[in-house]
Formats: structure tokens, sequence, C-alpha cells
DNA sequence: CTGATCTACAACCATTTGGTTGTACAATAT
DNA sequence: ATATTGTACAACCAAATGGTTGTAGATCAG
């Protein structure tokens, strides 16, 4: 079948991105306001190397952007992804409620 | 911190599933009718039991449930999975826009 | 210049994931 | 009664994930 198969992985690499509570809590933060890496690692119980690699996981996702600035890198929310994730969710409960409706025909005929 | 640690690996499990674009499909097609784990695996290159692993991943993330006929399980959509889904989403997407205005703002003040 | 800070990246480890094959059992069909 | 179909589950495997420590290069402060 191989249906569009860039987008595929690109959705994968989106949800694979939400799936961990701590990359959760970076994008909200990075979407309320700046943070550097750093000043992400200071707020999590774990070494700074695995902060950074939470970071790149939603980067790679396109759910944030770095930007440097001086020595630190600066990490900003991209709308992009989100609104990406939040479509593909809106198709599946369109078809959903189109289940439904017909179903509701189903039963008000019978 | 520790915040709502039973959302948080409910929403864990939530996005695991929709991160492999097999179940994704397999959401899709339960979404709009009727089908059995049989008739899931038939229709993807791989085996009965590979599908069987997906379709329980699915249920442990509440985004479908199975129900015994005969012989066979039928595999259903569960809308509330999804509605959890998009809700979060939802968030994430208020926060932004938030951001968003307040700098409009002060771009309009400078 | 020197030391502290911020970042990048490699190497390593345990666990999970996504797949396989094989076995077993219940329900249906012949 | 027997064969077929649908499911469940265990054992196994390679690759990915989420964490660690350690090393090294930039940038900034004293």
């Amino acid at each position: 079948m191989v249906v569009d198969q860039l987008r595929e992985t690109e959705l994968d690499r989106l949800f694979q991105a939400f799936a961990d509570s701590t990359r959760r809590d970076i994008v909200r933060r990075v979407t309320g306001g700046e943070y550097s890496v750093s000043g992400l690692a200071a707020l999590y119980a774990m070494s700074f190397a695995a902060v950074q690699k939470h970071v790149a996981v939603l980067e790679r996702a396109s759910l944030i952007t770095k930007e440097k600035r001086g020595r630190e890198q600066i990490v900003r929310g991209d709308h992009e992804g989100l609104q990406k994730a939040r479509r593909l969710l809106d198709e599946y409960e369109q078809i959903w409620r189109q289940r439904a409706a017909r179903m509701a025909d189903i039963l008000a005929e019978g």
C-alpha cells in the first residue's frame, strides 16, 4: 500500500515525541515562554544529556525549534507540529461522529 | 513534583499507541466499522500475532475495545480515548494562541 | 589567561518495542 | 469425529528508547 510514506513517518515521530511525560512538559514550558536547554535541564531530576536527548526528539518531530544565542541554545515551541497532530485527531473524531450518526439513523428507522 | 501520575501514564500509552502507522490504520478502520482480529490481520503484511499485539496496545490505551462473538473477537473504536488526546492537544493550542496574542500586543505597543 | 558555563556527542547499559515462529485450545464447519 | 478457523500466549531476536558517565569545544566572566 505505502500510503503517503513521508507523512506517516512524520506522524510516527510526532506521536512518539508526545509519548513521554517529560517531553510533554517541555512542550508546555517552551510554548509558554523561552528556555535554554540547561534552563530546561534544571527542571528535571535527570542528567543534562538526558534532557538534551528529549529536546532532540522534539526537534526532529517539529514540535520545537532551537536557536543559538551566545553560548546558549534557546528552545521555542513550533506551532506547526501541534496543528498537524490536532488535525489528524480531528479526522478520527470526524469519522467517529459520522458513524455515530449512521447508527442513530438505523435505530430511528427500526 | 509527580503531577497526576495516573493521567500521565495514561497519556504515555495513548500517544505511544498512535506512534505507529499500522496502529493508526487500525484505529481508522475500526472507527469506521467492525473488524475481527483476523479480519484486521488479513489487511497487513505481517503475522497474525503481530497484529494481535498492535490490537493489545490499542486496547491498553483505551482506543479500542474487544468483544467476543462466537470464536471471533470483534474490535471497535473507543471514542473516549480519542477525545482525551484531542483535549490535551487543545490545551497546548490554547497556550500557544495566548502567547501569540501577547506577542502581537507587544509589537503593537512598540 | 583562567576558570566556569553551556552545549554536543560518544559509549555504554537495561528495558521496551515490533516483529517472528511454535504450541495450545475453543468454536465452527464438513 | 475430524478438520479448519480464530484466538491466546510463550519464547526468541534485532533494533529503538531512555537513561547514565565521560570527553571536548565554545562562549562568557573575573
